[in-house]
DNA sequence: TTGTAGGCGTTATCAA
DNA sequence: TTGATAACGCCTACAA
């Protein structure tokens, strides 16, 4: 029995005969021997592996886009390198340049480097980026912007007049994205619209800006995210404000928003499923299937909970003991609002 | 110029004199030449990775902890790979299998494999074992067992006569010290105890027990860990019950902990901390300098934030505007509801 | 359908 | 201080 034969019981079984696939299999199992890895890497240039990197492991979003991915890598027998950034392009940079030794593709998440320095990396290894639109690339993007415009135009609907857009990262596509979709909208409803700065889409940050939210006057605000939206959310409760009944609040990813107490209104991204179909498409480039600058765009709604209601309502009284899980009701909470004017 | 002493120039620079590494360097550069790393995993033997395993990346408390097990890995020159098992044995097993051939070796958080099966795979390569203790391998321990207890005395202090634990994944030895720390507190103290069985460490899991908490009698519960306390919260919430006006709550992780409303009384547990304790004792594992059943105990403590009172108490009365940060005040709701009863 | 042999890029051993 | 050369374990033409 020589080696090769070994060899092609384990990676193309259908070159050998029945009865030869299964002694070696057999043998090797009682032998408890298993085709060295590192090895086969070496002499096929293949690793076996890709890398997610990410700016953040640590924000649910990226976290569920992460097992997503992962297990969809699982699936197809590949092992996942995971990057955190810490939302810092060197870290990024450096990130990319020593995994790409090991790994046949990366997955780049809502990247903060600058377009060349992704055009550099791709040369070396194909990528699948998600949120973040480089010329060329296969990419994959969530597209929140018509559902922040929709949100701008529930939140006009309620009666508000004056709203703030709390940014993300400066650096990030969709930041750009959101933004960009509620000022067009504001604009086109005639509606006035404050930007707020943070430092980072951090629970803290949010919470930081309540005092800035309260002082532009304005009685809603869109969130980059969930969790700057919860941060609000409990900076405002800190000074004595309630939501939605002095305040209105919106926020993206769906991750956060059920959790949170009253349940938020949010852009809801389907990140689970961006993390498998990303990896997909990462596949689907690795063996020719895909044409080198596939885009993917996935669609997302606005999910209505309990974070918006007319500016100035008061809060509906409310039955004790109800049924629970009602949040996703958006009459319920609009309707009761009015009544209680 | 012979391959050797390329090689040696990057590895072994030491063995070669100033003139001859730098120009090597200086031409590899030039170059844009990188040492081959699965070449060099190939003949060494050794992978430069290691693998982090965890039962949900997207609970808090792993993501935090992986957090800082890549990060720290990172800094030592290792690439990580990532296994979310998603509860599930099996899946971790066969994580475990695939992943040996490129790690030299593996941290093993908060497993829920048999003993047997985690002896087995240790034979193979290093293991860290974070929250799992298993004679002879090296292991950390996140101590919450005296802190569930301190808690325990908290609320007896209170006033509470009847608790409940809302208990995590059978298969966790957290889930078996927190238990056993409570109910021999409560024995002790002669307090009532009950505990509930959940599915799985989730925010459904915990909104979904608030109704037999409530049948149960009980006036408090110490939850598992932050995530179900949320969302036992959360179902008290929908059935019109108010912490902790209501109900008092303690959980366990700190990561959740300040940004619920109101902040959770909770048993930190320094999640980051562990994760780079764990890889620092790994690497030292890796090199012969650790003992091989090397054991870490890290401390917690209770954080007693805003969601334990007095049963039956009422909330008392705040002025509005605060200057912020003061979302630590639980009253604000309480009051709310009172007034609406 | 199976065996033979060269090569993948490094490191380690032994000489020089 | 450097060079030559044999592993490392597997894959893949090419031959049989």
């Amino acid at each position: 029995m020589s080696r090769a034969t070994v060899s092609r019981a384990f990676g193309q079984p259908h070159l050998l005969s029945r009865d030869t696939v299964e002694l070696v299999l057999g043998v090797a199992r009682r032998l408890g021997y298993v085709p060295n890895h590192t090895a086969r890497a070496l002499s096929t240039g293949r690793a076996g592996n890709i890398a997610l990197v990410v700016p953040d492991i640590t924000n649910s979003f990226f976290a569920a886009l992460m097992r997503g991915a992962q297990a969809k890598a699982r699936d197809e027998g590949y092992a996942t390198f995971l990057g955190d950034s810490d939302e810092m392009p060197d870290v990024e940079d450096m990130l990319l340049t020593k995994l790409a030794a090991q790994v046949d593709g990366f997955i780049l998440v809502s990247s903060r480097l600058s377009e060349e320095s992704i055009l550099e990396h791709a040369k070396r290894r194909p990528f699948v980026l998600i949120n973040r639109d480089v010329a060329q690339l296969p990419h994959l993007l969530i597209d929140t912007g018509p559902s922040y415009a929709q949100a701008v135009e529930h939140l006009a609907g309620l009666g508000h007049r004056s709203l703030a857009y709390v940014a993300g990262p400066t650096l990030s596509w969709s930041n750009r994205e959101r933004h960009a979709a509620v000022e067009a909208t504001a604009r086109r409803l005639g509606i006035g619209l404050v930007r707020i700065e943070t430092s980072r889409p951090s629970f803290e940050a949010g919470q930081a800006c309540a005092g800035e939210l309260i002082a532009a006057g304005v009685t809603a605000a869109l969130a980059f995210d969930d969790v700057m939206a919860q941060g609000i959310m409990a900076g405002l409760a800190g000074r004595g404000l309630a939501v939605p009944r002095d305040f209105s609040l919106v926020g993206c990813d769906g991750v956060l928003a059920t959790t949170t107490y009253p349940p938020l209104t949010s852009v809801e991204t389907h990140c689970f499923a961006a993390g498998t179909q990303a990896v997909a498409l990462l596949f689907e480039v690795l063996r020719g299937a895909a044409p080198p600058h596939a885009g993917l765009r996935l669609p997302t709604e606005l999910i209505i909970r309990q974070t918006t209601a007319p500016p100035g309502a008061s809060r509906p009284v409310e039955p004790p003991l109800l049924p629970s899980r009602q949040h996703d009701d958006p009459h319920h909470r609009g309707r009761a609002a009015a009544t209680t004017e």
